[in-house]
DNA sequence: ACTTCATTTCGTTAATTGGCGAAGTATAGA
DNA sequence: TCTATACTTCGCCAATTAACGAAATGAAGT
């Protein structure tokens, strides 16, 4: 039961729900989830570690990125529980728009977007 | 993903998630739900209100009572999400726990059932 | 009509949560 | 070894939430 409310605990909120479904096309870098969220560098990361203490994602260091993706080896409830997120949320417009806009993100380099992001405003 | 979300708010606590497992069986009085949470009536009012607002339950009044059960015609994402929570948490100790109370709650008649809790302490 | 009783609504309180910016950690490059 | 950079942790604030008891609602029995 613990393990199951630390899930939906997770899946309550739509930031982090949109961060699963970035993640289901394949690993991301943390800068680039913060690009598509517009939300602060921590606050992205605080959502990301929530997920991933629900065993949702997992991450990979590589140099001076992180990158994130869905929990290959997940436990039975998390897998089900993503595959409740996907079939339920994965054509809902928040996430189609959030899908276009990636594409977009990716266009640009990862070295990019960061230096990106110190531009702003 | 709003009714998602909302969905996923309603299964995020675990008293609610043992409303739902209580009623996988069939409908249930709310004085009969009291006894087997253990709390304050107000407070399985609202977790009920909460279910029953995500479309994961409906309730029928018959006199001065009302029953719960798991909504019958609950959306497609509704049904999805109480797939998932009696396949993650039917056997848990806690609900497991629950089920074995609830026999003997329903061995005590409605009526004395309602009295009884007059007489706590 | 009046009372009783099952449930809900309201108001309050303590705890949790989502957000941010500042400070900290760790890695790459000069 | 020093700086820049990518991310995380910490400390704070505003908003939300779970809990309760008191008051309101509404149906039955007297």
């Amino acid at each position: 039961m613990r393990e199951f409310i630390e899930i939906t605990k997770a899946l309550s909120d739509s930031n982090r729900v949109r961060l699963l479904c970035a993640l289901r096309n394949g690993e991301l870098c943390v800068c680039q989830l913060i690009e598509l969220l517009g939300l602060a560098p921590s606050t992205v990361s605080k959502h990301l570690t929530i997920l991933k203490h629900a065993r949702l994602i997992e991450c990979r260091k590589e140099g001076r990125w992180v990158f994130y993706r869905i929990d290959e080896i997940a436990s039975p409830d998390a897998k089900k529980a993503l595959d409740l997120v996907f079939g339920c949320v994965s054509d809902s417009d928040e996430i189609l728009r959030d899908d276009r806009k990636m594409v977009e993100i990716l266009k640009i380099g990862r070295e990019e977007l960061c230096r990106k992001t110190e531009l702003k405003e």
